[in-house]
DNA sequence: CTGAAAGCGCTTACAG
DNA sequence: CTGAAAGCGCTTACAG
């Protein structure tokens, strides 16, 4: 590949003119030279080294993005958001699928470090896990004092989200929207209990529900892992439980679909006899039958202003907190209970009820 | 950040010493110096500048994998495929979400180019336009000449999948299928006539009928885009026209996921009026009501050994050319076919059927 | 086993 | 407006 210098050869310039004109830098050159430059560098098809620029800017126009698996649609919205607004100001979209793991999110920040990129975007919630990720926060602190941007899309160990939603309000509102319903009785399936934006909703619900005048059943509220087998398990332990509800209200959309996949295999009608709701709005969640009420996140906003929030970083302004409005999106899985609320334990499962 | 250079004075010995032994080369170094080295390195938190080895390999561990839109489950499945093969590799994925328009595929393979990516993999299916990509070639060709390792996971333009599925044999056998369940007027949806992929199963579509001694009526092969507009639409237009059909094959998911939509809305039962056929086996798939039975692609596989065959090219190896086998995954969208064959034209449209 | 030196391809003060 | 030169952080012949 022509490098600057066969460029300014061919031209018959220095390589600093060179320089200025390929890199389009503000600087004053002669029409003429400019205009052989150019020659040269088109004949030659010459397109410039990011690596030799980037060494001495100490930073590649590179960004990062942390997920939990890019092929979870809430993950992979983000991503497009924040490539959406990162490919128009020059800068590729680094994938990086750490499974919620502490060793492989350490180990790409490092990676990501080594290339010098110039942000990194955690789309996914951190574990509420501090002593976990000492050599992850290192790599962050030496990445920022270079001058690198890093952006949190969700709250995580160390502090809110940077770029965000607010995700105890908008789970209050939807259950603020099932109370409006009629529902009383309402199960929470709240995913794992050491991930923070979990926290985070679990909170909405009981705040939900103390602003109804209602209190929580304990024994409504189940802890699973994140994702359609939590929905399916979290069902089961619901209808094994002790206690009797009218609507299951999911701390995500996996979980809802899960659910609803196995109260389909139990025969229980949704919404006639229970009613669920999700939280998150993936596209999936208008194609399931019936259709998945939730809380519609702006996912893909919410990567473009994370991409927006970096750069403005890297051109030395501060980080400014954003918090994006959620809203409510009723569909089919929601009604006003059955007269009789669907009870727990003595229920015997799969009995074709 | 630390450089070599201070991790060198820090363990008083050279540079050329102290890189010897953080970059793990395979160089005669004695054991105390060698300790003395990675004790230094430990103590200034030295990350090595990837872009200064890069700059000097003229190669930098990073591979680009152009997609239509990373949204899409397709891709997102391809994606994490590459990445699980790259990431143990040391290798960072970069996303590009060309939406098949080649003037962003050529901006994003430009942007590569000049950051040295070791690897470009092509996970979607250009369109069969060589005019249009005079440009994109060049750029590839001056990669290759460098070293890069160009991969396509799909038919395009100048030749076939380096490592793909033979899509025409898929959807001969689903074709098969069909006709061993009795359907005898089966309808095409086959996606956008300019994307050589949609070539290769329209092509398939032809073949699976000539191998059961049918003939193509033309009247139910319906060209439209490649997503779930395009299935609603062909649903429409098949609707319409004039030719009776028992059964829709689609040439991939989201058309079929959208016909399925479609034909609820209009109230015409699946698979009991219909039967609805789709291809890829995306994950969504399974999902739907009635599960969508489909031809199943190994994605993350091709992702996967997408990765295996670059870095066998960058290994100064040959690229072999690799097909994968597709599979039936027939569920619940397809059933022998009615006693009477769906109507075309003359049949009112949304009253009820 | 160790080190001095060249060089990868750029940008940017600095001098003219 | 133009150019010579230093230097970003590495690796790798080459010499010892």
């Amino acid at each position: 590949m022509a490098s600057i210098t066969e460029v300014a050869r061919l031209a018959g310039v220095s390589i600093a003119t060179a320089s200025r004109v390929v890199s389009l830098a503000d600087y004053p050159v002669s029409p003429a030279t400019r205009a052989r430059v150019l020659d040269a560098a088109r004949t030659l098809d010459y397109v410039p080294n990011a690596l030799a620029r980037g060494l001495l800017k100490s930073q590649i126009p590179v960004v990062g993005v942390i997920v939990h698996d890019i092929t979870d649609p809430y993950f992979a919205e983000v991503v497009r958001g924040v490539e959406d607004a990162a490919s128009p100001a020059g800068y590729l979209v680094i994938t990086c699928s750490s499974e919620r793991d502490a060793v492989q999110e350490t180990s790409y920040v490092r990676l990501l470090r080594s290339m010098r990129a110039a942000s990194v975007i955690f789309a996914a919630s951190g574990l509420d896990d501090p002593g976990q990720t000492r050599e992850l926060h290192k790599h962050l602190a030496a990445m920022r004092l270079d001058g690198a941007a890093v952006v949190h899309l969700s709250p995580h160990a160390l502090g809110d989200a940077d770029v965000g939603v607010d995700n105890e309000a908008g789970m209050a509102s939807m259950v603020a929207e099932l109370v409006r319903l009629g529902h009383r009785q309402i199960a929470f399936l709240a995913g794992p209990s050491a991930l923070v934006v979990a926290h985070a909703r679990l909170a909405g619900f009981r705040r939900g529900l103390a602003d109804a005048g209602l209190g929580v059943d304990e024994r409504l509220v189940v802890h699973t892992s994140f994702d359609r087998d939590g929905g399916a398990l979290g069902v089961d332990a619901l209808l094994t439980g002790s206690a009797t509800f009218t609507s299951i209200c999911c701390a995500n959309d996996p979980l809802a679909m899960g659910a609803l996949a196995r109260l389909a295999e139990l025969g229980i009608d949704v919404p006639g006899a229970v009613s669920v709701a999700g939280f998150d709005d993936v596209p999936v969640a208008a194609m399931t039958s019936p259709a998945l009420s939730t809380v519609r996140l702006p996912l893909r906003e919410m990567g473009r202003r994370g991409f927006v929030e970096a750069a403005r970083v890297l051109d030395g302004g501060e980080l400014e907190r954003i918090v994006l409005p959620t809203e409510l999106a009723m569909r089919g899985s929601t009604a006003p209970p059955a007269i009789e609320a669907i009870a727990g334990r003595g229920v015997s499962l799969g009995a074709g009820r």
